[in-house]
DNA sequence: TTAATCTTTCAATATATTTTGAAAGTTCAG
DNA sequence: CTGAACTTTCAAAATATATTGAAAGATTAA
């Protein structure tokens, strides 16, 4: 395989990835498109190498820089604007799990707390729907305190040592 | 709050939830409505309180079926099926995470395992991109790893003492 | 075997999301 | 200032995804 094959490949494929995660398919492009630009690019190169339009470009780069994966670079002497995606994977993942807890999950447990105050819990049936919602809810607020471990932990998440206390 | 309420919001608020995970929101509505519903219900149950057609329902049970969360019962005497959800959140959360391995981790570790057979390894440019699609797929298949000693565990996961290894 | 009951399918339709591109906004060199 | 170079916005158009509902298929009681 050649490498230009090999990227448009990489790219495409990052975007159909994309989507299965609920994440537009032309940010997850214009991400890998960065992830595998050493140098750092305009958003003319991102047109041009995607095919894509320049208001499109525009929008996903400001969401990829709101989810702190990508960040404009001024190079001395140049007039355009130029973009670098952060190119430590564990950064990145670090990254999406911090944002996605924030604005997913932490709502989420929000409103499982509010749906636990119910009239009349001696009810059987209320009873029953708050046990489930206080299930739903413990999970949530576990998996919350094991990202934010995670989250601090860096780059040593997944070594050897850590797999072994799952076991 | 009433009950009745507290349902309805559970019922949206997880609809809505799902489309941010790239799930289809009304596969996700009824995934909520068999976790708050004690017993098993049918089609028309589903078609009534959520307000959908009988295809809709069809379809997205069958999905929910081949996610693994969703069981066909067969009440004796009755001619109709019926519908339950597995109830047990560790469960559902276990078989959630087997399934997204399968379906889109796994095949990503394969396809960057492709990518990195490219010519001219010595080329500049190549290397560097070999590197970054070599990290990515480290990643992978870590998480892969991790994911699957998660799945073994199953209630034990996020207990204290697991928890505190991370640190 | 029949026909009533229930389930599945899928083309057409409706809805939601993404993309475009031109106009408006901004910045800055001269 | 001025206007060329660049960025941002957003209504309209294009595309993708989800939903409907009627017809076909399957099952079973009688």
């Amino acid at each position: 395989m050649k490498l230009s094959e090999a990227r448009q490949q990489f790219i495409n494929s990052w975007g159909a990835f994309g989507t299965q995660w609920g994440i537009n398919r032309t940010m997850a492009q214009i991400h890998a498109l960065l992830l595998v630009s050493i140098d750092p690019i305009t958003q003319d190169d991102i047109m041009e190498q995607l095919s894509i339009s320049r208001g499109n470009v525009n929008m996903n780069i400001r969401d990829l820089i709101g989810w702190g994966l990508v960040e404009r670079v001024i190079l001395a002497g140049e007039r355009k604007e130029y973009f670098t995606a952060e190119k430590d994977i564990w950064k990145v993942a670090t990254q999406i799990i911090k944002e996605r807890k924030k604005r997913e999950l932490d709502p989420m447990i929000k409103l499982l707390s509010q749906l636990e105050n119910i009239e009349d819990k001696k009810d059987k049936e209320t009873k029953q729907f708050t046990e489930m919602i206080g299930s739903i809810k413990k999970m949530g607020t576990q998996a919350d305190r094991v990202l934010d471990v995670m989250i601090k932990a860096e780059e040593n998440w997944f070594t050897g040592s850590v797999l072994k206390m799952f076991k």
